[in-house]
DNA sequence: TAAGTGTATTATATCACTTAATACACATAG
DNA sequence: CTATGTGTATTAAGTGATATAATACACTTA
C-alpha cells in the first residue's frame, strides 16, 4: 500500500480515481471521524502537494470543494482551517451518507433484491462498519 | 426523462458514465430481475446501437463484458443470448451485490459510522427497494 | 522586506471514451 | 449460390476530463 502522512492525515493514492477525488475523500474522512480538530489548519497546497507528489493545482481543487461544502475555511495569506461549527460536520456527514444510501438501495433493487433480503445480506457482514 | 425501449428492454442513458457502463448495466438488471427469459436472442449489436443512437463498437463493449461474466453466449452470425443457466444469473447477481455491499459498507465507514448507525438509516429508508 | 499563504492563468500532455468507416467470418433464408 | 443479417476486428479521428508545469498576483505575518 502506497501510504503517506501529511499533516496528520493519512492518503492511499491510486489510479483509479481522479487524484483530486481521493484528497478530497479522504482530507473529508479526517473531519468527519474527528481525526483532526475543529479550527485546525491542514496543510498548506503547496506543503499537500509536495507531500503527496502531486501537483499545487490537483491540491487546490479538493480544497476548493471543502470549502464549497463549508467544512473549511480559507483566509488568504493564512491558509485552510477546518470550520468550528460542529453542525456543518455533522449535516455534510449524513448527507453523504444518504447519498451513499440512496446509490446503494438503487444498485441493490436494479438486481431485483428486496429491501429484506439487503437486511439479511448485511446483516451476515454487518462487524466490518466500525 | 430519455428513455428508449430496445428488444423489450428500457434504458436510460445519460453523461455522468460511460455509455457501454451504462448499457452493461441495464441489459443486466433485466437479466437479474428475470425480465428477460434465459435463452432468449437479445437485439443485435447493429439494432441496439440504432436504437440507442449509440455506435456498435460501444454496445458490443457491453456485450462482450456480459459474455465474460458468462451471462450470455454469442453465435457468430446467429447473435447473442442469455445464458440458459439460471446457477450463473444467480452466481453473478450475488457477486455484484456483494460488491455493492462491501463499497457501501467502506465508505459509511470512512464517515465514521458504525454498523448499528448503518442498520439505522437503513431501516429508516428500507422502504424503497422493492 | 522576505517568506509563506490562497488563487488565477496559460499551455501542454495523457488517457478513456466515443464515433466513423471498413472489412472479414459465419449462419440462414431465398 | 446469393443476399442479408449476425458477431468481430482494425484503423483513424475527435472530445473531454484529468494532471502537470510554469508563472504571476494578492494577501498576511514575522
Amino acid at each position: 500500500m502506497n501510504e503517506t502522512t501529511v499533516g496528520g492525515m493519512k492518503f492511499v493514492l491510486d489510479l483509479s480515481q481522479p487524484l483530486y477525488e481521493q484528497v478530497l475523500a479522504q482530507v473529508r474522512s479526517s473531519i468527519a471521524k474527528g481525526e483532526i480538530a475543529l479550527g485546525e489548519k491542514i496543510p498548506s497546497v503547496r506543503e499537500m502537494a509536495q507531500g503527496l507528489k502531486i501537483n499545487p493545482n490537483t491540491v487546490m481543487r479538493a480544497y476548493q470543494e471543502l470549502e464549497r461544502d463549508q467544512l473549511t475555511e480559507t483566509r488568504r495569506g493564512q491558509g485552510t482551517f477546518i470550520t468550528t461549527d460542529s453542525e456543518k460536520v455533522r449535516t455534510i456527514r449524513y448527507r453523504l451518507a444518504e447519498e451513499a444510501v440512496d446509490e446503494f438501495l438503487a444498485k441493490l433493487g436494479s438486481l431485483g433484491f428486496t429491501a429484506s433480503e439487503v437486511a439479511a445480506i448485511l446483516r451476515s457482514k454487518g462487524g466490518e462498519a466500525r
